[in-house]
DNA sequence: CAATTTATGTCAACATAGCTGACATATTCG
DNA sequence: CGAATATGTCAGCTATGTTGACATAAATTG
């Protein structure tokens, strides 16, 4: 704090050359990533500053649309938060009445949750920008290109990611850490 | 809040289908983006857990060291966050001896920022896991494969994000709102 | 040169969304 | 019945973004 003004290169050994490619890392792909996973989001997010919902909302409402009937312990898996974090949107929503939730059939002790016609809105009107978007980006791909893409995307998520949800019925859950 | 215990399906109407592509929405992309993003910067996440360091600070150290010499203005316009976001965790690397920063040779105003051994060392031990990760997805596309993954990314980027880079010597740069 | 603009820094307050820890309640299961 | 499970909730903390106001030094301009 007190070198705010000792702005000078002797002291410390400076790097004035690039981070390149040399170092054999992808870094072309690392910020192509970045630059267009933030761009993504930019589109719901211009959608919910109007709603009053953030971002933990619009996982939440795409999720139940995707999958009604869901427990509450199966979007923590996938959504990788505490509970404690879902419970604050999760309320907003249901109160909101975006999300209804109903007693699990079997297992009463669950909540169910299940989008009303207002949440299915939501959710489509979050996801047409992004496919818009992503169909812009696809322009001119072929098939193969389309493959390339769903391969390369799948290939970055973890295993245990998406097997979490599959695998939801046969495992005993028994990771509450 | 007082209907919390309200969980009865006949009030508000339910919808038990899943939201799907009939719907001409891309939700396998949105979805596969979601993930794959998710996972790709828990590598980073994992290392910077140790050194006290987040996400924030990963971003400046990143692009620091892929442009040494860049002005504090072109580095808030690559991120677009607030100086005072950004001052937070810039202090904090440049008090730690990761990045350095030097006065301007013409413009003595600007803080150039340059990475420090330091900041190089913590830079690349960031992105190598990153991409190895991508190393792993691109694994068995050929070449095309992998220029229809860049192409795509390109594509999903708004013409201005990167733009700014570029520009930035001959727009006057009068949008600090 | 004086006035203004620019580049940057800083203080204070606030919002969102994550976290941990502790505890409550209802339900199921052994 | 008692233990485990699914969920909810309270309280407080952290990280990272925001806005608004103001300070300082250097460049630019009249």
């Amino acid at each position: 704090m007190s070198r705010a003004g000792a702005i000078k290169p002797e002291s410390d050994h400076i790097l004035d050359r690039p981070m390149g490619d040399t170092d054999g890392i992808d870094f072309e792909i690392i910020e192509l990533l970045f630059f267009a996973y933030r761009d993504f989001i930019s589109d719901p997010d211009a959608i919910l500053d109007t709603s009053g919902f953030g971002r933990a909302h619009h996982r939440v409402v795409h999720f139940v649309n995707r999958e009604p009937g869901l427990t509450v312990a199966a979007l923590l898996d996938t959504l990788k938060i505490t509970k404690q974090s879902l419970a604050r949107v999760l309320k907003q929503l249901v109160d909101s009445g975006y999300i209804a939730q109903v007693a699990g059939p079997e297992d009463r002790r669950q909540r169910r949750l299940f989008p009303t016609e207002r949440g299915r809105e939501l959710a489509l009107a979050l996801a047409r920008p992004q496919s818009c978007r992503i169909a812009h980006a696809m322009e001119g791909l072929g098939e193969g290109g389309r493959a390339a893409v769903k391969a390369f995307l799948s290939g970055m998520i973890n295993p245990a990611s998406r097997g979490a949800a599959d695998d939801r019925d046969d495992m005993m859950e028994g990771h509450e850490q």
